[in-house]
DNA sequence: ACAGAAATGTAGCCTCGGCTACATATCGGT
DNA sequence: ACCGATATGTAGCCGAGGCTACATTTCTGT
């Protein structure tokens, strides 16, 4: 920030508010990467699978997949798999490309590969777009 | 994610839970630094201010300044200003360098000003020290 | 087929971080 | 010195996202 922190507060406000919604998005493409990744795998996705891999309790992980199907991302039966829905598989796409994508950048500045999986989980939910375009560019130009 | 998530499951939760904590840390680092910027620039900070820049309204701020206290982060008596703690302004110092590392790496790999800006808000409460030494690395190598 | 194991559901608790509404204290201009 | 404006405190609501404890359902091996 710069002295006149005054004329400054709008924009820096909405730069914190735009970092609080893209936080408030960040467990709700988790979960639906990792909806994929498990259907992918097996074809379904059980809730005890889903907690264990996120490392939360199984209600932790009922809860969150309520707020999925609230948003319109997946759907289930009780003691059934949960699936995702058209709308869940686009974000599924979109969030697995954006999380590759930040992996890859980080691998190519030099960040070791342990430090880039771990950082990318946290980083890849506050890329804007214009910064996943700038990404691709510098990796095509260095390989 | 691999094939045999199975396996994989410690290795992924353990993923997760860091970012969780990163998560939890991200609002206390934010004002840290905010509340050190507005002392370097007015000599103190006022609850009002602080609610202003965040873009929050000011309960929630001092909500957010109790527990910066609670934390051993801050100092303050009513009606007055908040101050820093010497762990608070050793955070804020830290919380600051860390920022202007990932703007400018952002600028550095072709970011656009403003996006690497809003980005950098979210992205740096998720930059492990591995990372941030690579990036500081990168910078050196590609002025 | 059935009993025990495993998976899932559900209730209810907690903290955090938003908010509004209202109470109180401080500040500043006359 | 006062009084209105401004700043700050406080109470209480909400949803999200953790958890434990317990109920119920499904699965599985004999
Ligand atoms: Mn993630
Ligand atoms: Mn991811
Ligand atoms: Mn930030
Ligand atoms: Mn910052």
């Amino acid at each position: 920030m710069t002295q006149d922190n005054l004329d400054d507060a709008p924009v820096q406000a909405e730069r914190f508010s735009q970092t609080r919604t893209a936080q408030s998005q960040a467990l709700l493409e988790d979960y639906t990467e990792m909806i994929d990744d498990l259907i992918r795998a097996h074809g379904e996705a059980r809730i005890t699978d889903i907690a264990r891999l996120m490392g939360v309790t199984h209600p932790t992980a009922t809860k969150a997949v309520a707020r999925l199907k609230r948003e319109g991302l997946a759907v289930s039966r009780p003691y059934r798999g949960v699936f995702l829905t058209e709308l869940g598989s686009g974000m599924a796409e979109r969030v697995r490309g954006r999380h590759r994508l930040v992996v890859d950048l980080l691998l190519a500045v030099g960040v070791p590969p342990e430090a880039a999986e771990n950082d990318a989980e946290g980083i890849e939910h506050y890329v804007s777009d214009a910064t996943l375009t700038a990404f691709a560019a510098f990796l095509t130009r260095q390989p």
